[in-house]
DNA sequence: TATGAATGAGAGTTCATTCAT
DNA sequence: GATGAATGAACTCTCATTCAT
């Protein structure tokens, strides 16, 4: 019944045309009502077809989700690993561009982030997905954190897992709290601030931040 | 604090039972399947009462839910109000003393509260309830630093509103990454990871560590 | 289950003034909401005791209306059995006298018995209770028209009791329209208008009218 | 006349046949039982559907009764503006013709209307339709009326409003006593009842009753 | 492919009635 | 007598899903 098949491939234009419409009008009502409140009915109302044909696309409200998520998952694992390869001294600026990598795709699917929350709270097969897209960034902060550490440039007691999720969090939580504004910071000010609090966080060494030192460094931000 | 008269309050011993086992059922439930998957009948069957009697005592699903989370409310103020008043230079402890209490309080009630947030993400009359349970942390956590800029101890161009958010948001979401166990931590790890996260993303100044600086404190932890 | 009894007879004075407050609570609840809309809960909060009180005196809304309805046929009972006594010439005189307590007694409990008429329609007990507060009506008029056939003071192909049912229910009728003022009348203008029609509808004989015709009957009434 | 968006209208002929069927099913069981003991399970299983069905056609119960009453009203308003273009002086046959189309008219939909009037004294939006039912009625007698005061041939002192209103319950009120049959007339022998009793109460002039007085109207009447 | 209709389990809620105290 | 609490059948209504056309 709920099988993993995201339902038949469209063959037609018009099929194509339908399902994306399905699938935009979903993600729509999903981010503005939750899961739970979005019935079939709108969703095939939003995109302009009949009651019905939601079915002959998808085999349930679940696997529309499903396909939503997918989609967000792809779109994030393409941001967070751009950027990996600026050269491995640069350490400051590495964590600078993975936060801002990760904070503007989180900050794109933040609803629809939400709602998948909500599910993976209680529905293990979406626990799964949830995981999967942070692991990405955790992965990548846990490593960095890891060869800083060795190179004496970071805090060695840190247990890395723990703190790359800590941060890792710090900033995806961020970019949920800051679309309701309750300070106004811009992308390059928020960037500027998760920066220095992660660098900060993981004690980088002074000769790792531009400038020298910390407080160059905020000065450097500002100009920047 | 928000009362929205829930029913009417219990005159019998009889009553006072049926109301308590209710609310702790509908805790329960929620913790397990989230909010809109459990139905009064489950709530009033594990309660060992009939469904009728639910709405005895409460108005609706929601009020009961707003009722659990009134009682987790005053809980997480009272926890995170203690130990405020610590030596005002003891800048360290005070920031380990109150992620303790924070931690502590968050994971006591995880669960409830991911339910509460995937409400709150929709409903407006519960986005209140789950802004003020953050706000007393974020509060305190936002005249701590603002008091350690002006005393030259912190990174003074954080700010300070933002970064408390942020740093919060660090700390509430390791109490509930911490329960699916990814990384072995005991309590006392987990406070002195944060801590020293927390510390070190203000910019304290060594001389506010405790033994002087980064490297020191870390070993005074571990022996702590 | 449902018995004729109508419940215990107070015993004590206290359980007395219960009794009659619930049943002016529920008077004026049924009449204010109909049957069906009324709880028992809102009954007794009005009568000021509690829920379970009701069952003490009643045995069942039900029975509730049953006895309210007992008391109103006995008001219209006692109302249109006065003035029986005027001399048997005086015809117009008899049918105004019986116009004028009809109108009064059906207008102070046109609302209880609009109630009772709804549950009439459905309810096997309850028609015999609404045909009863008719008949008393219907009866002296259908004899008053009997007698005056044949006195020759009628017009004598009138069915007596179809004649008397039409006319009475133009009175009730009359009243019940009466209540939402779509015509300003004063109740000496409406008895006046309803005997005239009564009269002329029997054929009432110019000499039984007073002043010896219709148009002399119109000008007296209106200098009374 | 009165359109409140009863639901979507049928598409298909299966969607019509449906439709009509609940309609049908409706009409039967608020005449059977009242409307507040009609339950839409009943409604949908005489209809030959799953109660869900029910909803695909009505927002509500109401809605469904709302309908049924606006088919209703058409029917009488249609009944009772046929006729209306008799001669002018046929008075007394113009009389006739009123009655025995409302009568007919009211007979028809008898229960239905109580149904109606049971409702309409406790919500408002059903007093209206109720009212409007009458209203075709007791307009045209009002205007009658009138004129036959303005040409000398009825009582000229009687308030026309609430002459019509009082007339127009009688006619309306005899529909319903006669379907409980209390006494043994046909339509013929009705309608003859009623026209009399109505002629005889506005005071039509004796030239104006066929045959030229009451008594030989009478003798006519029968011979019809 | 798309559609309109049908389905029925199950939701939240109400309320007349019963009962222990 | 009065009360607060418990009961559970019945109610209106929703909605994910299926299906004939």
């Amino acid at each position: 019944m709920t099988s993993a098949e995201p339902g038949p491939p469209p063959v037609t234009a018009r099929g194509r045309r339908t399902r994306s419409a399905l699938l935009q009008a979903g993600r729509e009502l999903f981010e503005e009502c939750g899961f739970s409140a979005v019935g079939i009915d709108a969703v095939a109302r939003r995109a302009g077809v009949s009651h019905g044909t939601f079915y002959t696309w998808f085999d349930s409200k679940e696997a529309l989700l499903r396909e939503i998520v997918t989609g967000v998952t792809e779109d994030i694992f393409a941001a967070t690993s751009i950027g990996a390869r600026l050269p491995p001294d640069a350490a400051y600026a590495r964590i600078e561009a993975a936060n801002r990598s990760f904070l503007r795709a989180v900050t794109r699917h933040s609803r629809i982030l939400r709602v998948l929350d909500s599910l993976a709270d209680v529905r293990e097969d979406f626990r799964g997905l949830r995981l999967e897209i942070r692991e990405s960034f955790v992965q990548r902060g846990m490593e960095g954190l890891i060869r800083l550490q060795e190179l004496g440039l970071a805090d060695p007691l840190l247990p890395p897992r723990a703190t790359a999720s800590a941060l890792g969090a710090m900033v995806e939580s961020f970019a949920h709290l800051w679309q309701d504004p309750v300070e106004r910071l811009d992308e390059a000010e928020a960037v500027d601030v998760l920066t220095r609090l992660w660098a900060g966080a993981i004690g980088l060494a002074p000769q790792a931040w531009p400038g020298g030192d910390r407080a160059a460094a905020a000065t450097e931000a500002l100009h920047e």
